[in-house]
Formats: C-alpha cells, structure tokens, sequence
DNA sequence: AAATTTTTCGAAATCGTTTGCAAAGAATTA
DNA sequence: TAATTCTTTGCAAACGATTTCGAAAAATTT
C-alpha cells in the first residue's frame, strides 16, 4: 500500500479518520491547530482523496457528459471549448460521447449514463432522432439536461441554440438581393429542429420576396461522394443561381461540384453557408458564411447545466436561450459587374 | 430510494446480495436457474450497477484522460475521433482536458488525476512545456499513460507519431524542386520534439540541396494578430519565396499577410503546410498540405493504452510507432508558366 | 451406507470517504 | 459551586458493489 489514504494520515497523527476528513475540508468543529497538523501532513505525503469513494459517498460525481454526433466540425470543437472554458472553475471533468448520427447509440448512451456516473449531461441531437423520449426520460427523472444548437422545443428542457430561422431568413434574403431568382437550399434529411428552423426561414424569404420559381429543397447527407452525386446530378440539369448551405459541408460539396461542372461562383452560381470555418474567408472565391456563437453557446449551455446541477432556479431567459448568429458577405456571393 | 441497487433484488428475489452481485456477473458459482431470475428482475427494474462503487472496490475507473493543448484544431478533433473509435468497444469513457498551451496547468491536470479518477491517459503536450517530469512521474509510478503526437523522445513512454521530419525534409524538397531560393520555415517556439523534428527536417533539405541563403526560421505565436504582425514585417522588406508552415494555423496567416502585401501565391511566394483541414483544396489557390494521419494516431494510440491498461506486453514497433503523413501538391506550390 | 467431492449460496469484510451522534473537556452562566 | 453551553474529537454507520471464506445441500464415488 503506497497509497496515502485517510486511514494513513489518521493513524500518523494519531488522530481519527473522521477528524482528518473534516480537517482538510475546513469543518469549523475542527481546531486550527490540528487542521494546521493535518493539512501539513497531507501536503507532504500528497494525499489526493479518493473521487470514487467521495461520489459514492456523496451521491454526486463532479463529471458532466457531452453527447454530440460528430467532432470533426468546427462548430461543435468550439462549443466543447466554450464548455471547457466553465468546467474547470466549477470543479467539474468532462466527458466526451459521439453518437456518429445514430439515433440508438444516443438513447443507448443516454440510458447508460443514468447510473450516477456523470450529474448533468448536455446534447446535440443526431440528425436521425425522431422521438424524444430518452430525452424526456431524463427530465422526468429531475435529472440536470440541457439540449444545444439541435434542440426540441417541444420538451421543457432548457435550449441554448442560435436564430436560425432568422438567419436562413437573412441569407436568403442576401442572395434576392444579389440577383439570384432560383435559390436552393441544401440541408440534411430528418426532421431536426435545427434543420426546420433554417428551412422554414429559407421559404418565408421566398414567400415574402414573392419568388415565381418553386422552392428547391435538396436532402443532402452525412458522405460526401453521395452528396456530390446528388448535386451533380441536380446542377447538371438545371442549375440553381443561388445556394444556401444549412451545413458547411455541403457548401464545400457545392464548391467541389461548381469546380468539376465549370460553374463559376459567384458569376452563374452564389453560396452562403452556415459555417464556423475561419480558413473560409481564404475560399476561392471567399465563403459567405453564417457564423454562429458556437464558444458561446458552449459557455452558457455549460452554465445552465451548472445551475440545474446545483438546483438554483434559472432565469425564464436561460430556459431557452437564443445567441445570435453574424452573416458574413464575402466574394461567393459577390454581385456581379456588369 | 427510487434507485435499484443490488440490495432491493437481492431483497425481493429473497436471495443475497453477494448471490445476485454473482449472478449479473455470470460467476460460474451460481446455477443457471437463479441466473436467470436474478437477470429477468434485473432488466424488468432497469438496474445499472453504480459505478463509483465498483470502480472503488476494484480500483479502476474504466476511464481515460485525454490531455491535449486546445480543440479548435482539425487534427486533435480527428485524433478524438480515433479515439473514440476504440473506447466504447473496451467499455471506456474519454474524459477530455485541454491545457490551452499552458505547461502548468498541463502538470497540475496530470497530478490531479493520480487519484484513481482514470485507469490512464493520453498525452500531446502544450508547447511551453520544457521539462517532463510530470509525465516521468506517472512513469515512474506505473500508471498507463502514452505520448502522441508531441511527444518526448527521452522518456520510455510508448510514443506515437508521425514521420515529421522526413516529411519536412520533403515539403522543403518540393519547395526547392520548384524553383524556390529563400524557404522560409515557420514553427511554434519551444523546444517541442515535434517543432524540432520539422526544423530539423527543413535544415536538412537545405542543406542537402546546398541552399546558399542562410535557412530563414520565424517563430510564430498562437496568437493570430500576433503572427500576421511578425509575417507582414519580415515579407514587406525582403519576402521568402517559399514557406513551409509547421502548422495550419500559420499557413492561414501566411495567405492572409500575402494578400494584405499583394503577393501572389504562387508566382511570389509558394506556401505548404502541415494541415489536416479538408477545404485546404477550396483555398485560393488551393494549398498544399502534409495531411496526417490523425484519425489512425488516435486509435492506435488508444490501443496501445489499453493494452499497457491491460497489462499485455507491448511489441516492439509499439513502442515508438511512426505513421506516415502524406504531401498532397496542389496549387500554392505550382510551377511558374513562363 | 458412508465418505468424498462438487455445486450453490450466504455472511461479512472491504474499498476510502463522509457524517450523525456521543462524549469528553473547556468555557460560560446562573 | 453547580448547571449550562460550546468546542473539539472519536466511534461507527453509512454509500453500493465485489470478493473471501465458509457452510449447507446435492451429487458423486467408494
């Protein structure tokens, strides 16, 4: 045994196991004298107390559980560092879980977790998930949970998300302006809130701008050789003058696609993508992107989920939170001179 | 108590707890028939074991610590995802920890976690690290732990890498090939092994190819407003030809100073770079990048934790392990027409 | 039928920390 | 001085799962 235990320093300093505990937590029914002894002692043999004995005895783990789809995203990296950025200074580890889209290894992965092994855990739903109750399970248990960017509205569970309907809205919009009469929008199948929200705000743009054309709606997926073959396929036809990417990677698929077709972009075809990509700014040509507060939405999801942990009442706004997006107009979208 | 544990079934099967402990644990020491009552009561109440107290009681926590200096980088989230690709098989939770470049809190991470929170972890370490004997401490004490990436080539640690200075010299190579004269090498300070291996790898091309201008090596920052400061006033009097970038991030700042100074890549000045960022290929012009195996070092790395965590014998090759990287030419190094 | 082995199960100790309660001594009050 | 509080410490029981040891019961062998 050469592990330093309570047992250890109790028997050192002769003193009870008790004691020692409430010495080095600062009980005030404990002398300054002997706490000054043990804290001594326990520096010296650089006694760590035991988590798994401490959450056990406490009912509590000081760990929270991050539940996303994926990781290789710009915008999900940059939540895990907004939450990172909380974590620490309130004590707590984090746990890092990658559904990889799959609506059953999101239940599966919320229903393992509800042994005690984290307090509170924090999601971004796959894009395959339809029901909502291993969601609600949660809740009904009184366990902490907050849902981010791809949240449900229905469930009364705390949402930190981003304005998206408005921001489709806006993009949309931006392209109108810029002269585009047939607009498609690319986003991903299912019926993701997120997914929704951006699409609803692409047909109101329409709607209100009174655009002729039918709107055009491409279901793109998570492989990238399948989303080049759909649009290949569509641009080939008859091509759209303006694209709106709900996701990153399907402007990158439609840039890719423009290249091999000879499109020029911004001439015959415009895009404006959400993306949290910096390097997009270095595009040929230069990404019109709409950027969303993803450190942001990290830090005060994580926040949220610290006051639930810690059973404080939250702020009617901090139940469903909305952090706003920026449009960024750059050369993809870039009017043309006449 | 709405929660089941081990003594309500024992309870209510009218059996013992050490007996129903047994049974879940499918101990040859009980017959099949209270197995399988012991099974059905277990699943029909939804029992999950609490894992503070097994990992107490058996002193492992079936939990790994993954330390890396920040996240907001395509090649650390690959590496997760590798990672993550191995854990869940092994039944293990990742749990993350970010350093942001800062050698202290890296120590302070490292000491902290020698309580039992984690069976082992897995190191990157930040780049103001100097000295190692926080990781040799953990070496010395036993503990499963291994390097990657920016790893410590002294320590009888298992490392895993890639092969950064051949694939320097041969960035540097390519430079040269191209007709470049003044290569200048942009790298991180600190004597990181990884910055030393592609500095190394960039003298050596130089001096191979017997490059009269003296090597041109610029230390750049994490900071981006910081590196764009330094490149603008280096390029503005005497611009290298050639740059080979140790990082993204500084091949970014190199294609933003050289827009800023109206210097054309690649007629003025051609650029490669380590990068593991798919849109490289979308850039304007397109970059030339080393990709590295990411994804391939995380799960390698993480099979080789888990077999230390298992006590198996390391092979040889395990040891040191060297995955290649491989140099995509692309448009920013391009031959001039003439 | 007796002796032995094998199968099946229970009691209790254990992991290390926290905490309710009791008890002793010191300090204060009546 | 006696009765009371307050301060400081120790004892022991939790927390929930695992595991050692031992004891019945059943199956087998002699």
């Amino acid at each position: 045994m050469d592990q330093v235990n309570l047992k250890k320093l109790a028997k050192e300093l002769n003193l009870a196991v008790s004691t020692v505990s409430r010495a080095l937590r600062d009980s005030h029914e404990i002398s300054p004298q002997t706490k000054e002894r043990v804290r001594e002692l326990a520096e010296k043999l650089g006694f760590q107390p035991n988590p798994h004995a401490s959450s056990l005895r406490q009912n509590k783990s000081k760990t929270i559980a991050v539940i996303i789809p994926e990781i290789e995203n710009n915008f999900f990296s940059q939540v895990i560092n907004g939450i990172e950025s909380v974590s620490p200074t309130k004590g707590y580890h984090v746990l890092i879980y990658l559904t990889h889209e799959d609506y059953n290894k999101e239940r599966d992965m919320l229903q393992l977790l509800r042994n005690g092994r984290v307090d509170g855990v924090m999601v971004s739903v796959s894009n395959t998930t339809t029901s909502f109750e291993h969601i609600d399970a949660w809740r009904q248990a009184g366990l902490p949970l907050v849902l981010f960017d791809r949240t449900c509205d229905e469930l009364d569970v705390p949402n930190i998300m981003t304005n998206d309907a408005e921001m489709a809205f806006k993009a949309t919009e931006h392209l109108l302006k810029r002269g585009c009469k047939r607009v498609a929008f690319l986003g991903m199948g299912g019926n993701l809130s997120i997914s929704n929200r951006r699409k609803a705000g692409y047909l109101a743009a329409l709607e209100k701008y009174k655009i002729a054309t039918p709107p055009q709606v491409i279901e793109l997926t998570a492989k990238d050789y399948i989303n080049r073959e759909t649009l290949h396929q569509v641009f080939s036809q008859q091509p759209p003058d303006g694209v709106f990417a709900a996701i990153e990677k399907f402007a990158v698929n439609t840039y890719e696609v423009c290249k091999e077709l000879k499109l020029h972009i911004p001439k015959e075809v415009k895009v404006v993508s959400f993306s949290n990509l910096q390097a997009a700014a270095l595009f040929d040509p230069a990404l019109s992107t709409i950027i969303q507060p993803a450190y942001d939405i990290g830090r005060e999801a994580a926040n949220i989920l610290f006051k639930l942990i810690e059973k404080k009442i939250l702020m009617p706004f901090e139940k469903k939170m909305v952090l706003p997006s920026q449009l960024i107009e750059r050369a993809s979208t870039a009017e043309l001179i006449r």
